[in-house]
DNA sequence: TTTGGCACTCGCGTGTTCAGAGTGCCAAGG
DNA sequence: CCTTGGCACTCTGAACACGCGAGTGCCAAA
């Protein structure tokens, strides 16, 4: 018998999702009576306490202490995510709001800001949302500005709104001619291409210019290609941080590693990388790479303007949550930016 | 006698200053023995029992419970920062630490990034940084990119390397010419002007150009005025959240309403605009207006490029901090940006 | 396989006790 | 008049005991 995976059998099943449902609602150890009486399953208690045995043995709860209901393991909750819980899909009063909400973002800060203080909102937890990152998008524009004799700023506007600006330091006094010829030639190739692949296209520009600009233009170049592969400039806007208090009843001792990993960016970054590109993806307590998020879930997906995910949002909360829920407000959320980042 | 502010002889505020720094360093209530024991002060507990209830009678200090030590209370605080207390310089090699560590600042965003974790790291509490304001700041260049024919991106950028984009959308179709009069005019007539003057130099500018042209440049002109008048652009970074872990004892209703405070720029921006121009300002626990902060201090000051402050930077703890090593962080820090922005 | 019964375990809340820290007051001394 | 040692008093917090009740596991019967 060692070693065999056994079936669960459907009522387990259905124990262990009302196990997770009266958790996460009651945030208090479930036993076999006040299961029962919650949930009309049709079979006695100690019925139940079989199949918690069983349930137990499987590793998918656990009890904290010889006399204690039962709580769901990361395990369990990765299988009532997986398998027996749906998408709660936002009611219309709710989906309305959330348009009426997003739509009144200015820009893109704001747009960023509005989704994140929402999704915060929506769901009770921390949210996080990453800016449209550089890599997928393209080049809307590139604009260069003489501030003084040698020194030029250089911006970059890209489809998705974002402006990134950099000073340059030229060599020598650029005159005005050469910049306008620059500023051509930056537009009439990058425009409308992928930012990766921008640097390819540049490479044999200093050529196409007098020997004595040479310096200059590479030096610009050399700018903006730094800008462009600067991945680690991906910002994040973040909220919901009070929502952190609910997180459990032990309290400095859970709260203080996630807040440090929450001013992390690049633990942030790195979560949201974890998102798989094509639906949502859930991490639930260990699977967490990061040791201060071990007690957290993270729900996170991407989001686009088009039918293609240019960054990601989600959120963190305890692995005590509501995940049909959270999921539904992530996605609902994720699909309303998409749309308000499309039609802008 | 009633009504009558006796004046405290030295010794009783050479105890309540014992008090203050024995209370910081140990997070206990103080009693007469433990005090006469740290501090020499040449007398024996009685008489300082004697003076700890005069300090009582005259609410710098209290005690939680009958049986307790003494506890400072903001009157008392008050007293040891504006009398008793000397701001902490920094001693050499942590101003060194600063400056290296500013010193490594690409641009304006990195410098902000940089003093609030830095402040934050040595304070051991919740930092906050207002970026350089756009009102005492001036003009260094307007740019108008034409990103449609009818479409119009106005980006502004501030001697203190601000940069603010916007998106304008022009009645009609705009000619390459007018765009680069109108860019010209702009600069010629803006640049080196403070924001709030800049609106009434430019008035009369659409009589400038053609008739056909005027809506557009009256278009342009609208919305760069909306964003030289928008003050609640503002931005504010935050960091070391993670260290309001150690605010009290009495957790989750201590810490969540900070959080909250925290999360909200509009009240951020109010406490730092409460800052005195003229020196540091320290608002002790009740003295902050705002409810959830009641039971901490605001340490903040302004800094600025030149002799005169365009932004103003804080800490937030306890208001049971070691106030004259946080005065001396903040001020110390203050200078430094300071330093950095009038160089760049 | 389910179910009721039953004995058992154990955490948690309550109540009590006790030691220690700290105080206020008073009377004596400089 | 201020300072000081002594003393009785107060109160908290830790330690301990105790009992309730929730919850369990096991078993025999349906």
């Amino acid at each position: 018998m060692a070693g065999e995976v056994r079936q669960l059998d459907d009522r387990k099943l259905a124990v262990l999702r009302a196990i997770v449902q009266d958790y996460v609602g009651t945030e208090e150890p479930v036993g076999s009576k006040a299961l029962v009486e919650r949930h009309n399953l049709g079979v006695s208690p100690a019925t139940v306490r079989n199949d918690m045995a069983a349930l137990e043995e499987e590793g998918y709860i656990h009890q904290p202490h010889t006399s204690a209901g039962r709580i769901p393991t990361d395990k369990g909750y990765r299988l009532f995510v997986d398998k027996l819980a749906e998408i709660k899909p936002m009611s219309a009063p709710e989906r309305r709001a959330i348009r009426h909400f997003l739509d009144g973002a200015v820009d893109l800060d704001d747009v960023v800001a509005r989704t994140v203080r929402l999704l915060a909102q929506l769901t009770r937890q921390v949210a996080v949302v990453q800016y449209p990152s550089l890599t997928r998008s393209t080049v809307r524009h590139i604009e260069l500005v003489a501030l003084a004799p040698a020194k030029v700023m250089l911006v970059l506007i890209t489809n998705t709104g974002r402006v990134e600006q950099r000073m340059v330091d030229c060599p020598g006094p650029v005159g005005e001619t050469v910049l306008a010829d620059l500023r051509t030639a930056l537009n009439t190739r990058a425009a409308g291409r992928r930012l990766p692949e921008v640097p390819g296209l540049l490479e044999e520009l200093p050529a196409a210019f007098d020997q004595a600009d040479r310096p200059t233009v590479s030096t610009v170049l050399a700018t903006l290609f730094e800008t462009l592969a600067e991945q680690n400039e991906e910002r994040i806007m973040l909220a919901g941080t009070a929502n952190l208090t609910r997180l459990g009843h032990d309290f400095p001792l859970t709260i203080q590693p996630v807040l440090e990993a929450l001013e992390e960016q690049v633990i942030l970054l790195r979560l949201l990388g974890e998102t798989n590109d094509a639906g949502m993806t859930v991490r639930i307590g260990r699977e967490n790479a990061y040791e201060g998020l071990i007690s957290t879930s993270v729900v996170s997906v991407g989001y686009g303007s088009g039918d293609e995910s240019v960054a990601k949002l989600g959120v963190i909360g305890p692995t005590r949550m509501d995940y049909p829920g959270t999921m539904g407000a992530v996605r609902a959320v994720a699909r309303y930016v998409g749309q308000i980042l499309a039609e802008s």
